[in-house]
DNA sequence: GCCAGCCATCGAGGATGCCGATGGCTCGTA
DNA sequence: TACGAGCCATCGGCATCCTCGATGGCTGGC
């Protein structure tokens, strides 16, 4: 029994207060809503736990003592203290921090620069901290808290413990440098043309580049010629010099489209990459976070 | 309903900061002597009165939210404060303040200035207030508030809201001035002879005057001759002035005997007139008042 | 001296808090 | 992979506490 009794309940100091400023055990009651006895219950119980008489109860009412007095600024800076924290509560904090978002190289060089320029308008005080990270080392980040989110280029995200938004799906697109001699094709090549073409793809856990990898392999008797980058800028600087073919989303081509320096392949139609905003299922994500979501949601609802 | 939840109990808030502390329910429960499901339920509860969650529920344990975060220095606000509350419960206050003492002109003028001297020395911060009242007077100022202590000259103090200590007794002398013809009288004088004198009394209400009035009322076939002054020092100087006798406390006549100005009268053995100290019994005196009750009684005591 | 207003007390009943037991879940280990 | 340890959530029971209305004592005014 070291300290103060612990069950120290504000409501008493609510009827404290109040009859210390009616000066009346029955207008104190009214006002709180409560029985008058309730009052005289209420009062008792805090002079016990106070160890002090708080009140005198003359025949008019009821009149501060001198430790009532000297008792009723602390007992009101508890309620203030007590208001504060309810208004606190009812507030949203401000919505500031830093983010860490976790993505592959995919994501990174073509939507993330976007995204976070779109966000630095809405919320200036939000610093987005990017991380390069395949899907499996971004669920890893996910679950140890290094990463507040992470964007995945996967068919479905399925773990119990993340959370996974699809919120779009990237076109993908076959590449060629526009001298190659796929470039000027008019009828598709089949997947049995292809298999005979080099291919420089994106580092093993791309998923794009591991399901064109499996097409190919799918092929009967083909021997398909796959080199593989740690970076997409490397593959496809392989590509632009003409050595070969590369499957990319659209948003990481269209530059090159742009210039010509890639040219499409027509090819078999290509599914699209899901993209999913995944975050820790039993963490709560920060306002902060909240805002990146939003802003990565509109980023690829507009287009 | 327009406020907020009005019993919050800071027993949650205790939980809250533990918690947030230990990172653990388990933890948090041993700590504070409950059981882990007490601690589960008390959050909860929390987390619903505030409206935001508080704690990420993770494998090992529980860790702050964002909201959490930042509620936490406010809730550990209420907790302070609410500690602080307790504490200046626990301690006394200072001993500081105005008295209001009334008491009749008598013991104004014998007693009250020693008593106030010597209260000064041990509690310079309070101060005393003399109201110069009758008796009836000062049961109405107990009774209104206007005094806190009052002294009285009275046989008896019988009134169920006043708490009177009878305190001291003074011994009554009966005066002259030195010329007098009853200054040398060698065997006592009776009430029948003293019933011939002029007697120059305090005023009506002063108790022991009443007395002694009442006595040579009592004589039979005398028509005492009495005045009474407002004030003692009016009916002194006309006895020392030999016009007479007076009655008094030996307190109130102690300076005039030593300077020769008045002597006692041998006569008829009087009563103590006993002093009471007073207060109102349903108003708890202020520390302030408990001093100067102590010092009254120190110096009766004292002699 | 009676009446109105105020506070204290009491008993009942309804709400609430606390507990122990149990189950689901995660993580580390054999 | 299966298992056990540790952790939190849920549940039902029990005791406690809170609140209420009724009642009585008391004071002060008419």
């Amino acid at each position: 029994m070291a300290g103060y009794p612990s069950a120290m309940e504000t409501r008493l100091l609510q009827t404290f207060a109040t009859l210390a400023r009616t000066g009346s055990f029955t207008a104190a009651a009214t006002e709180l809503r409560l029985a008058q006895s309730t009052v005289t219950v209420q009062i008792k119980a805090l002079e016990k736990a106070l160890g002090t008489r708080l009140f005198d109860r003359v025949a008019r009412g009821a009149l501060l003592t001198e430790d009532g007095r000297r008792l009723l600024g602390t007992a009101e800076e508890v309620l203030e203290a007590e208001s504060r924290l309810f208004a606190a509560a009812a507030e949203d904090g401000p919505v500031t921090g830093t983010v860490v978002v976790g993505a592959g190289e995919t994501l990174c060089s073509a939507h993330l620069p976007l995204i976070v320029a779109a966000l630095r308008e809405l919320h200036p005080e939000v610093e987005v901290q990017l991380e390069p990270r395949g899907t499996s080392a971004a669920l890893t980040g996910l679950r140890s808290g290094q990463l507040d989110l992470a964007l995945l280029l996967e068919e479905r995200v399925n773990h119990a413990d993340i959370a996974a938004d699809r919120i779009s799906a990237q076109p993908l697109d076959l590449l060629c440098a526009p001298g190659h001699r796929l470039a000027d094709r008019t009828h598709p090549a089949t997947w049995e043309e292809l298999a005979e073409e080099d291919f420089f793809l994106h580092e093993q856990g791309c998923s794009y580049s591991d399901w064109l990898a499996g097409q190919l392999q799918a092929v009967p008797g083909a021997q398909p010629r796959m080199t593989r980058f740690g970076s997409i800028e490397a593959a496809r600087s392989c590509v632009t010099a003409g050595l070969g073919l590369t499957v990319l989303p659209h948003a990481n081509a269209s530059h090159a489209l742009e210039e010509g320096r890639l040219t499409l392949v027509a090819g078999p139609p290509l599914p699209d990459v899901p993209i999913h905003l995944a975050h820790h299922r039993r963490r709560q994500p920060t306002r902060a976070a909240r805002a990146v979501m939003k802003a990565v949601a509109r980023h690829f609802e507009q287009g």
